[in-house]
DNA sequence: ACGCTTTCTGAAAACGTTTTCAAACTATCC
DNA sequence: GGATAGTTTGAAAACGTTTTCAGAAAGCGT
């Protein structure tokens, strides 16, 4: 007997001499099965080595069993522990994971839209706003993620405390170790995320009647090329300044990088800080002043809302991630030998250390 | 009239006044239809918003237009290049991507295999032989990463040179270090990257006449915590070493961390060189000597090779990806000012360098 | 005009599940 | 003992495409 065709519920069903009906059920437990039945039924898939078929049962149930992710693009440190925290909660909601990069949105569209996902996570700036307003307008469950929602539709957004946490990292700056003239690197244009930062960075200005000084913004495109590229442009058009705010922690290596060459010292001479506080972080010399984004958390967060959705229930419109200081180095700071092993044997929080000036 | 329910590819034929056969021959292009009515269904297409039933597609053609990727985790700076090599690849192949990290195997057997997917991109560890023995038995498009299959398998294989890897960072240490008392940081347990670099580490050794000394060995488990840990048991062990071949950058992270704690000066005292040349290498202090493996082009050529055998070609039994040695500071070279601005400015390859002893 | 290809077209049969509906049993209660 | 309620069950109808098959229309050489 040639094995010609993998098996059906078909042939399960005959193999157990039931029908197709209650084969079903036993696979999803929707109806009771007298025991004996069901004992046949199971033994039937084992032998048989049946594995459903995922399209028929999404073509007859409408459910896809699947969530999407849409991305910008997959780049940076940001990346890996994001994608890590959606995947596990996806798997132990028992959804499947589809992953879409949009450099062209058009075919993501079709592919992921509507019918072929139970849900979409977004990230900033990977769908046209029309596509999602049509999405939205049958209710479509979506969850964004670091992007609030255009025209104030009420979409849930997953974020982290931006502002806040850049707020905290330039009082840090101004009122330990008396900086004042402190240089953003704007993200990619149109990058929430960046928005806000600096939104945090002109609250604590203001905060401490510090001037907003319009030369001292530059563009670093969370990225390490790009920060030191701006960084030199500043240096070369003379603008003094005595601190860094880097985008993020990319950014903001690009940025020492730059100082360095030019033969500035990090931190006596200007201080450096970043943002995410991303794995490497903390082995950059000196050791990198940041905030800590709890990128992983946002992730799995992302998912649980998406979920509730997809069930019908109702989701928080904001759910926004504390942030943390975490004060290193680059900063000016000197991390006492304690907390610096404390940091570098588990990865436990960082509060403890000691002001330098 | 109620917009009740998404269109179907009937809604469209009825409203181009063609049959449901027309309108999926213009959707696939596979028979000519005549230009009048071709017309006609892409206007009717565009005017009821149609999208596609992935599922139907899948189930009618009995192709799914989508391939797996099994993970064991997702972690590390290693894997976030890797994805989007195969994402990119896969998008520009017209094929959808499904990722799995499987902690439990058992769920990931069920989804990705055989009938929900067209083929299955398999990372080092995630999938049981036997299971790699039921798909390849029915001729199910795999190709492995990082591991050569079990029972040799004709299953294809994407690695990277590893052993000549290894073996030109040996050579390096010893030769223009003088090193002798090399540790080597063995990775995860049955991870076939650590045996081809350990054994790319005997045979260098073994050309220069130095003995094989199993006090040297460690687990640094491709992690930066273990590895710190590792290398903090053979100082405590009191085992006497001048240089530390970590299992990959991250655990090489680890091992600078460890000796520097202890008081040991890297690299004058004890070089540590690592593998993989991760974004981040660069930027650590002293600048990490490593091996760079083509990370996103291993996710690329993997997905070339699945294409090919999904479309019922022949495909490559082992695509061995060149690494190429890249020094930096770590191992006690002394980088000359115009190659770390070069590799400062643009991401190039860094050959040139100068000897410190 | 007449057959003979060639090109297009529509009806209808898959594809493999879930779900609905009603029927066939089994308990349970008076 | 009979009626009623509750379980389990199977037949058959979706689900929305692709594909096969045969027929219609159109071109073409004579």
């Amino acid at each position: 007997m040639p094995k010609s065709r993998p098996p059906t519920i078909a042939d399960v069903a005959r193999h157990a001499d039931v029908s197709i009906a209650t084969v079903s059920r036993v696979l999803n437990g929707t109806t009771p099965v007298q025991e004996d039945k069901a004992d046949r039924v199971r033994l039937a898939m084992e032998e048989l080595q049946f594995v459903p078929r995922h399209a028929a049962r999404v073509l007859a149930s409408k459910r896809t069993n699947t969530i999407g992710l849409l991305l910008p693009e997959i780049s940076g440190a940001f990346f890996s522990p994001m994608l890590k925290g959606i995947e596990a909660a996806a798997h132990e909601a028992g959804y499947d994971l589809l992953v879409h990069s949009t450099q062209q949105v058009k075919t993501a569209r079709r592919k992921l839209g509507e019918q072929n996902t139970d849900g979409l996570l977004i990230f900033t700036n990977s769908l046209a706003p029309e596509e999602l307003h049509r999405l939205h307008s049958f209710n479509f469950p979506i969850v964004l993620l670091h992007q609030i929602p255009p025209d104030s539709l009420d979409i849930p957004v997953i974020a982290i405390e931006n502002k806040d946490g850049a707020a905290m990292l330039i009082n840090h700056l101004i009122e330990v170790h008396g900086r004042r003239r402190i240089v953003y690197l704007r993200g990619p244009e149109g990058h929430e995320d960046s928005v806000w930062r600096e939104r945090g960075y002109r609250e604590a200005l203001e905060a401490h009647s510090i001037e907003f000084d319009s030369h001292l913004i530059a563009s670093g495109g969370f990225d390490d090329e790009e920060a030191f590229a701006a960084i030199q442009g500043l240096l070369a058009a003379g603008i003094d300044f005595d601190a860094v705010f880097a985008g993020d922690d990319d950014a903001a290596i690009g940025a020492m990088r730059a100082l360095k060459l030019a033969g500035h010292r990090v931190p006596p001479d200007i201080s450096v800080v970043g943002f995410d506080d991303v794995p490497f972080a903390r082995y950059l010399s000196p050791a990198l002043t940041t905030v800590r984004a709890p990128i992983e958390q946002v992730g799995r967060e992302a998912v649980r809302q998406l979920t509730r959705l997809m069930d019908g229930d109702h989701a928080d419109a904001l759910t926004l991630m504390r942030t943390e200081l975490v004060i290193r180095e680059s900063c000016g700071c000197q991390v006492s030998a304690s907390a610096a092993q404390k940091e570098f044997s588990s990865a436990g929080g960082e509060t403890s250390y000691n002001e330098s000036r």
